[in-house]
DNA sequence: ATCTTAGAAGATATAAAAAGTCTTTTAGGG
DNA sequence: CCCTAAAAGACTTTTTATATCTTCTAAGAT
């Protein structure tokens, strides 16, 4: 239960490599789906994705690739698995207040709520910069 | 990310349902699939998983059903949760100690152990007895 | 201008897991 | 020995995850 899916492994394996490099230094897609051991094609959707709400800046043409969108100290784990996750919730009834129509009543209600802010603050509070400090590996 | 799947969440509602019954009486399989709107033979299965490991007894034959195995304030949803979905891993990495290679050295392995702590802490807190507590409704 | 490079976007294919059903077997009571 | 109800396992369907392929667009090089 509650486990990252690849697409989450690979997301935050390809953005923490690209935040350990120089941020002047456009980094190729093929290189990076190399360096971290990631189909590449699969790897270019992820980043669209990042690209898309600033996680990472893309460049097209000669000379192209990717950046990190900005100071890896501002980009939070969380961030960057729920862009590619979705939001986190334990379950369905947590999505929104009032998702569901007897959650006052409802004592398991509350469990999901705490599980997913609990999360979702541990998650916060790792930074890029953080995952970034060795950059040799992880997990697989 | 993290979400509970249909399983879960139907082996939480029958398991609760069944809690909030007086423990001298055997209900029929049927009666709480009705009661909590779960497909019979879908809960049949999940009933099946609780009875090898004492979460519920079961009695075959006329007159047969389900009781709850134990007195409700001693099984935990933690119990509940991982009978059914599995542990509790948000990444491969943390199945097991020394399951990743690298986890001396990798910066997010502690991330993930951080996590999965914390959900087990808060599922463990909470006993059937509390969730029993108003029988009426759980989150759809 | 056109050719090459490299990402964007969308469609498609494959594989795995989740969700649900059906059939046969076993245990217990009448 | 017949009826009831759960156990066990096979099986089907649906959904999600994983991955690839093709076409299109932007940008630099010739």
């Amino acid at each position: 239960m509650m486990e990252l899916t690849r697409k989450g492994e690979y997301a935050i394996r390809g953005i923490v490599y690209l935040a350990s490099r120089p941020m002047d230094h456009v980094c190729l897609l093929s290189d990076i789906a190399a360096a971290v051991e990631v189909p590449p094609t699969f790897l270019a959707k992820i980043f669209q994705q990042f690209s898309k709400i600033g996680l990472v800046k893309s460049y097209r043409g000669t000379g192209g690739g990717f950046i990190i969108g900005r100071d890896p100290e501002k980009i939070t784990l969380l961030e960057v698995v729920e862009a590619v996750e979705g939001p986190i919730v334990p379950n369905r009834c947590a999505i929104r207040e009032g998702e569901c129509p007897r959650d006052a009543s409802c004592t398991i209600h509350p469990v999901w709520l705490n599980v997913q802010k609990q999360v979702r603050s541990i998650l916060k509070k790792v930074t890029l910069r953080d995952l970034a400090a060795n950059t040799t590996s992880l997990p697989t």
